[in-house]
DNA sequence: TGAACATATGAACAGTTATTCATATGTTGA
DNA sequence: TCAACATATGAATAACTGTTCATATGTTCA
């Protein structure tokens, strides 16, 4: 143990090659960062039910705060979070708005979730 | 419009099979909720690392520390977290205890997020 | 049994975030 | 151009969350 730093426990000597391993194969920072944002989006319920509205047809800011039972402007912020991850697209019809899934990656990570969900 | 309640604007009208259409395939309250419960897990730069750090061995509290750089009781407390949704699992071996991935759910639903990022 | 080690946990604090309210921007039709 | 509608947005507030610090629990070995 000698000259070992204090504050670490055994383990740094016995198992280093552990650690160097997990460091080895341990992504750059910042795609941990963007997945952990990325997975922050999907990680509350309002954000998931704007998501299952869209799973299906694309809606309206609207129909969507209607269909949420939310404010217009609650829904709009959440809109605005979802666009910036690239989750959601929208296109203008006259005064409206409309949003939907910009692709499938969207269904396929929810659809993994529900898999460990409703096990 | 006529007896329209006025905090509600025409899409009420317009849209009405939209919001039915949309609560109709909705899941339950309890499902999203727990869906988004489990993003949240995911949404948090220091427990994807620990997941990231899992996806190839079993790893002690200990290294798990050390490899990431952070205090035991940080990892502690995350380590607790994750074993809640379910999302790694431990074994004690002696004086020291051992988490890995519970199973391939973890390694799927991190799989889709990367594709996302990375594109 | 007791000392050393490995891990867990409660409380407190700082930083983050979702909603609300008020208001701004942008579109349509008369 | 102006009124009505649809959406976006900034500020403020309340609630939530990750880390730290101190300490408790549980294991091993002499």
């Amino acid at each position: 143990m000698a000259i070992q730093d204090v504050e670490h426990c055994d383990c740094v000597e016995v198992h280093k090659n552990k650690v160097d391993q997990v460091l080895a194969q341990m992504p750059e920072e910042d795609v941990l960062y963007d997945l952990a944002e990325l997975f922050k989006v999907f990680g509350d319920s309002t954000r998931i039910r704007i998501l299952f509205a869209l799973y299906g047809a694309d809606i309206c800011v609207c129909d969507l705060a209607e269909s949420l039972n939310m404010t217009q402007s609650a829904v709009s912020h959440q809109l605005k979070i979802l666009k910036q991850s690239r989750l959601v697209s929208n296109r203008r019809e006259g005064k409206q708005i409309y949003y939907f899934l910009t692709d499938d990656h969207v269904r396929r990570i929810i659809a993994q979730g529900m898999e460990h969900v409703t096990e």
